[in-house]
Order: structure tokens, then sequence, then C-alpha cells
DNA sequence: GGTACGATTGTCT
DNA sequence: GACAATCGTACCT
């Protein structure tokens, strides 16, 4: 693969996850999700991610309690939470905080900084031929640049070895220090139409590859 | 067993 | 910038 290994690395373990969901947020920004299927890697650098509080969030999937859809959430932090949006695309969340808090970061953008030849063969089989930039910008694109889907929902990626493993950086890249940027959520309307009370969205500035804000329908 | 609704995207204007 | 597409899940009867 070509992740080089003089970029110091670790795959942090399931405690890492288990803090706080706005500090994991924050963290995932600049980490790199990986995922390892039969025809090949791909490796995406996080630009953008969301948080959702568990069962107090309004705005979260947990919000009414546990159900067969959300279960992961409630389970170990450290496992992503995927589930299938209007019947037609994925969203990938990491599952954070204490077991069963289900709280969770929904991944919504990233830049493809491997395997962008499958990623982009991905993108084209689903549908429209997009510029890099989009390969991976906003949350259904990204799964699908991934590879990912509801049969990966509960994956560890705190496994090493596991098909799909989420590494974080070891040292913040002093030239360029990273300006994270936050502001109110994409696409909730389970605020109460309130998003400013939840500006638990996450992003590197300055990164292309980040998604457009839409604030959600009005809610009747 | 039926119905309403959505953490979005692509396409058309 | 606006809108249709499309189906699993939750919630109701």
């Amino acid at each position: 693969m070509n992740v080089p290994d003089t970029v110091p690395s670790s795959v942090p373990g399931r405690d890492w996850y288990a803090r706080p969901v706005l500090d994991v947020a924050r963290d995932l920004l600049g980490a790199t999700l990986t995922t390892r299927t039969p025809d090949g890697i791909v490796g995406l650098r996080l630009t953008e991610v969301e948080a959702y509080d568990g069962t107090t969030d309004p705005g979260s999937h947990a919000y009414r309690g546990p159900s067969r859809r959300n279960a992961t959430m409630f389970g170990e932090p450290g496992r992503l939470y995927v589930y299938r949006h209007l019947g037609l695309h994925h969203c990938v969340n990491v599952v954070c905080g204490p077991e069963g808090e289900a709280s969770a970061v929904l991944v919504r953008a990233g830049e493809v900084v491997d395997g962008a030849d499958l990623a982009r063969s991905r993108r084209l089989a689903s549908g429209v031929a997009r510029t890099d930039r989009d390969l991976a910008r906003g949350p259904a694109r990204l799964a699908v640049a991934l590879g990912l889907d509801l049969s990966d929902d509960g994956a560890d990626v705190t496994a090493p070895e596991g098909h799909v493993v989420l590494r974080h950086p070891l040292v913040e890249p002093v030239e360029t220090p990273a300006v994270i940027r936050t502001g109110p959520r994409v696409g909730v309307s389970g605020d109460g139409g309130r998003a400013d009370l939840f500006p638990w969205r996450f992003w590197l500035d300055a990164e292309p590859t980040v998604s457009a804000y839409r604030a959600a329908p009005a809610r009747t």
C-alpha cells in the first residue's frame, strides 16, 4: 500500500473511542480510514465529521432508544455503525463514548489518499463520473468510495488486521497545523429547527473535499 | 399489516 | 436553486 511507513501513525484502541463524542469527533479529523476488500485497498483522510450525542441528542438515531437498526450504536465504541438512508445511500458512523451511551461520529467527507483508482471505479459503477475531489465528498459518496455497506455494520476499526482500520497520526504536521472549524450539522431536522444549538459539525479549513452545507428542510 | 418519514444525491431548470 | 427518487425503519392500528 502507498501509506508510507515514515509517517508515524497508530491504530487507536477501544479506549480512544470511549471518550466524549465531541473530543473524538475533533480528533478524527486528519485520521485515515482504510478499507481492505478482495479488489483492493482504499484509504481516506477524514476532513469532515459530525457528532451525535447518544440518547440525549434529538438529532441522533439513538434518541428514541435501542432498536434493531441502531443496536450497534449501543454496543462497543470503536465499531462502525452503517445504515441506509432514503433507501439509496449508506452513511458511515464510528461508535464512541462509553459503551451503552450510543454516541457516534458521522463520517461526512474525506480525501482519498490511497487506492484512488479503485475508489474512482466504484463511483463510476454507482453512477456518474466525478472529479477526484468528489470521490468521497458527502457521506453517501464516501461510503461508495470505501466500498462500505450494511454488511459492514459493526465492523471493528481498532483491529490492525481487520478489513476496516482507522489510523491516527501520532504527531500533527508542524508546517501545516490543522485549522478545525465548527458549525451546525447538515440535514438534521430532529433538533426542533435549532441546528444552531448543536454546532457539532467539524471540518478542516480550506479543504476542497468538505461537502457543501445544506440546512435541513423545515419540519412541520 | 399499514403508513409516514428520512443524518442525501443527481438531474433538470 | 428546486425537486424527484426510493426503501428500511419506526410507530401506529
